[in-house]
DNA sequence: GACTTTATATATCGGAGTGATATTATGCAT
DNA sequence: ATGCATAATATCACTCCGATATATAAAGTC
């Protein structure tokens, strides 16, 4: 499951430009699973390489050519047997939690922004989950909709924590005390 | 906070070689910040090269010479002004939800199996952090206990998420209405 | 006693992905 | 009129990941 396999999955909903794509990567996978340019644009050219997509361009004034493309039969297969593998992996990589590690090397007022910054992060991502919830989520398949749930759950999770435990870093040993 | 700066964290709690560090980022840092040899011998060099380690070679009989690594005063510096960072990021790159997305392009028993084994990745993680809750806990730093805290959060969230909600996925409409 | 796994310890390499930047044009807002 | 957002593609340097190589001792297993 790279870049490449989840462009594919994303072209069996449609055919999409790599611009389209992006827009997917930020909004309903951006939670989960981020693609910036430089990995979408190679995968896609790959992708064709290899007879899974086709593409079509489409000239336009001004702008670069628009480059659209769809899966092929092939595409269909490759994607197939890549969704059997039974372990799909599951990674974090938490700048923010490495850098909690070292509360003690860290200034008080330093530790509350990073907490508040993370807040402000998740109660983002809330209101994305909320913005799809009253449009787009009815003629989602069942597997989005658990994603999203996953999504809403997890980041319920992490607010309830950092608010309940932020006492823990603070420097005030009373706040501290009084709340263990 | 890359490699570089999270080993130059761990070196501040006592010399260590790369192997050391690498033993930490498979057990306490694991689940929220990997990293393997590729990374940690290239950080060491780099960090070595710009004066923030020193670096002593110790020889060994049979094996290669252990190099042992130890903070500079320079290294210190560096360290604190990375901490200054109130918006160090936290991202989730899951291959796990990605592929759920496509739970309907996927034969029932895989997605049982898929969700299965992400289960017992999650059981592992919480073995381990009882492991540490058992044995070295006491002498942490509040952050460590803050972000020994939060794993052991989100895991138990994640666990309880797909447990109650894997029926969503089943390809039994009797189990999904029921449990709606 | 022979065999396999685990632990100690370093190092490198190809491939994948990240973040920033470049280019060009329209339209909208201040 | 100036700047910003949107549309659209593309590339580049750097970082990181996973696998592999090398060498040996200890410990467990058949």
């Amino acid at each position: 499951m790279d870049v490449k396999t989840v462009c594919l999955g994303m072209l069996t909903d449609g055919a999409a430009s790599g611009y389209d794509l992006k827009k997917q990567f930020e909004s309903t996978f951006g939670h989960f699973f981020a693609a910036g340019y430089g990995s979408i644009y190679p995968a896609l050219a790959s992708l064709a390489d290899d007879g899974y997509v086709t593409c079509e361009e489409i000239p336009q004034a001004g702008k670069p050519d628009r480059k659209v493309y769809r899966i092929t039969a092939e595409g269909h297969r490759f994607l197939a047997n890549a969704l059997e593998n039974p372990c799909p992996c599951h990674k974090v990589r938490s700048e923010f939690l490495a850098t909690l590690c070292f509360a003690h090397l860290m200034k008080p007022e330093v530790i509350q922004q990073v907490l508040d910054h993370r807040l402000q992060d998740i109660a983002k991502y809330q209101a994305m989950f909320r913005e799809f919830e009253a449009h787009d989520i009815a003629d989602w398949p069942d597997g989005m909709k658990f994603v999203l749930g996953f999504g809403k759950t997890i980041a319920k999770a992490m607010q309830d924590y950092i608010n309940e435990n932020r006492c823990l870093l603070s420097s005030d040993e009373a706040t501290k005390s009084a709340n263990a």
